[in-house]
DNA sequence: CGTGCAATTGAGAAGTTTCAAAAAGCGTGG
DNA sequence: CCACGCTTTTTGAAACTTCTCAATTGCACG
């Protein structure tokens, strides 16, 4: 995870990216062989899609996402390019996304915490647009899109709720878009510590201390900023006594102090 | 539209944005009185949410898309915290997104031009995220949000292209984001210019002759800078012969080195 | 216990903003 | 139809934030 190294809670490194793509929807597929049922017994069942579903329905939802994968610190989920067939939501560990300009300039557009999901940007020309890096070993669930979408004609609180997931995704996008173009340096840096914070405690970990797994050109790229100006921000945050910094460990001291830059 | 005024085409500025919710959806539904078929006849059905759609299939999306309605220049077609009901397409005239911070900053999350698709945003909370205001006398086709879902369960083709539509919301907003924190103001007028050519050219429009509909504050709040700095760069975009500027009437000369920025 | 990547820190340069003033455009009403 | 007032746009100059370049330090991994 993000804060806490947690042990590994799985092996299997299955890559099961390549659905059966040409495969007709059938619905006897979701009576296919299921090796742990995960989703039902998830812990971050109420985080992730499975969140508002009854039982039968997480049930049919665990029909669809039979595979996870294990993905290591800086290898790839995902690249731009590649074909699109699934969507993955983080089990373990953390993602960033990156776009790549034809400057050859790179663009960290957003990081992913267990729960949370990945590739939907893939859905629109069908192949992805960024590339999806692993921050530390992680595990994604493997959600083959054409699966879902067949479960979401069948079961509507499904379908609802990746409408209402897309839907977020957007709007917290805009909310960035907001926060780069109109805020300053300081008041960015203090906005994605209190993101970050309030993400961890989501899941059970501490919101005032934990370990940030980027680098800080991982930040300044997300934040619209140079590393430079991102670290000398945690410098002058520290100084003025709102958070300690350790590198990649970060206290936050302060939060009332954060949330009013 | 954006480039050349259009004569208004319809009249019955009905509201119908307070669809029936709490009615159960039936299909029946689809099948009541119709007053213009306007889909199957829209002259923006190749760029809309109709789109690789067959006829029947845009017959039944028809009778979910059964109202329009027309927004005065300056009005809203809703505001920010409005409860969510329906989804909007552009018929004529053209749209701004602005999100407020709670400084009381506004921030202009985006522009939309006829046949594109504004209220996304509203799906993931059940309230509106921003306010979405006429830039010129408008009109929109009113798509209550619960009758399209219950179509997408019926019309596989119809459910792809709202994904896709998401999802390619999704990915504009992410080149937005790159586009603010990358680029310079140059370059950003320059890409900006050159979306709004591509978009109008795809409507029929000159690409290289056009209004621009939003003030230069608007330009500048969408593209991170302010409008001082946005009036600038189109000046000095003018004194290198690359676009001719009139106000808000833009001629782009020099296309290609324009991109080049 | 090096070696190399990541992070910090400094100082000057550059781009953008801010403040200010004037010009231009637009709608309204006489 | 023109005059008036208001908003929008343009342009200038100084101030400020952020970037760039550069050097140093710290840390992790082999």
């Amino acid at each position: 995870m993000f804060g806490t190294t947690d042990s590994p809670l799985m092996d299997l490194p299955q890559d099961d990216t390549r659905a059966p793509a040409s495969r007709p929807v059938r619905f006897s597929a979701e009576k296919a062989a299921t090796p742990s049922a995960q989703c039902s017994s998830c812990m971050l069942r109420h985080i992730c899609m499975a969140s508002n579903l009854d039982d039968s329905d997480v049930a049919r939802l665990n029909n669809v996402v039979r595979n996870w994968r294990m993905v290591k610190q800086g290898q790839a989920l995902y690249r731009a390019g590649d074909p699109f067939q699934s969507i993955y939501a983080v089990r373990s560990g953390s993602f960033k996304t990156v776009l790549s300009h034809q400057s050859g300039r790179e663009y960290v557009s957003g990081f992913f915490l267990s729960g949370e999901t990945i590739g939907l940007d893939g859905i629109s020309t069908e192949a992805h647009a960024c590339d999806a890096i692993a921050l530390e070993d992680s595990a994604v669930c493997v959600i083959p899109f054409h699966l879902l979408e067949a479960l979401c004609r069948e079961v509507r609180s499904l379908q609802q709720q990746v409408h209402k997931m897309m839907s977020a995704e957007i709007v917290r996008e805009t909310g960035q878009m907001m926060l780069l173009s109109n805020l300053t340096a300081e008041q960015r840096v203090a906005a994605f510590l209190l993101n970050i914070s309030a993400r961890l405690q989501r899941r059970g970990f501490s919101p005032t201390s934990f370990t940030l797994r980027m680098t800080r050109e991982d930040i300044g790229s997300y934040l619209g900023m140079t590393l430079e100006t991102a670290s000398r921000t945690l410098s002058r945050f520290q100084q003025e006594g709102l958070i300690r910094v350790q590198g990649k460990q970060i206290d936050l001291l302060d939060l009332e102090a954060l949330d009013m830059r």
